[in-house]
DNA sequence: TGCATTGTTGCTTAGAAAAGCAAATAATAT
DNA sequence: ATATTATTTGCTTTTCTAAGCAACAATGCA
């Protein structure tokens, strides 16, 4: 299988769009369309960035064998998700509002061990 | 661990040197020698030949030890999705302020529906 | 019916990988 | 020490990824 269908299918397994992916990643949109479709081969520090926003090991793009992903469906995907479209609808400027609220409320100690943890679980 | 330094590794506990590699998997020995010393990131396609040639399965190169999360976690100080997981961090009382105002940002009622399916489901 | 979301495609530009060849520097054996 | 092998580095050219646009169908929803 190529690793753009098998993305696909881990992504779809999560119910994320390709939007979702791209605004956690930072992988343009353009770009992951063409992963997936298998049109370009991404490199793999692109690769390291979508299994993150997927909440999966980079070595679970590459499993000759038998797909055991159905099964682990990330902690942080739907109800985190709706967030994120809320917020990236926003423009721009009201997005830092938002950010700079959130920073209000903790402070970067916090934030940064609360990224750790969540990502330590995910993956 | 990096890429190139695992494969150096799997190279030398086969007893093999890199001159027999890059004739194996017709990678040139320039890039392969800049690939294990972490000079240059291989593209997949190459990685497959050289994992060809080397007699192991492309996984074994991404076996999970070195997350790229630890290096990821210092660069997405500014990004959505730090605030979006931290947000999920928060106490409920904040958690529902935080979202309040961004309900007031988004403004449009489909959205203050979904936000409030988010809301619901956290609580 | 419109309208927003989702996904795909085309284009330009910048930057990095890969080939190919050559030269220089270890490392090892004779 | 010299020769031989192994590895690294430099350079040029070609190819391709990736970003940042924009435009385009298709689908679903109001």
């Amino acid at each position: 299988m190529e690793i753009g269908e098998r993305i696909r299918k881990i992504r779809e397994s999560k119910k994320m769009s390709q939007k979702e992916v791209t605004v956690i990643s930072g992988v343009g949109t353009a770009m992951f369309s063409r992963i997936e479709s298998g049109k370009t081969e991404p490199s793999i520090t692109t690769l390291e960035k979508i299994a993150l926003a997927l909440g999966v090991g980079l070595s679970d793009f590459f499993h000759e064998d038998a797909p055991a992903q159905d099964v682990e469906v990330n902690t942080y995907d739907s109800s985190l998700m709706e967030r994120v479209k809320l917020i990236d609808t926003l423009p721009d400027e009201e997005k830092k509002t938002v950010f700079s609220i959130v920073d209000a409320f903790v402070g970067k100690r916090k934030l940064k061990n609360a990224l750790q943890n969540v990502l330590h679980d995910a993956v």
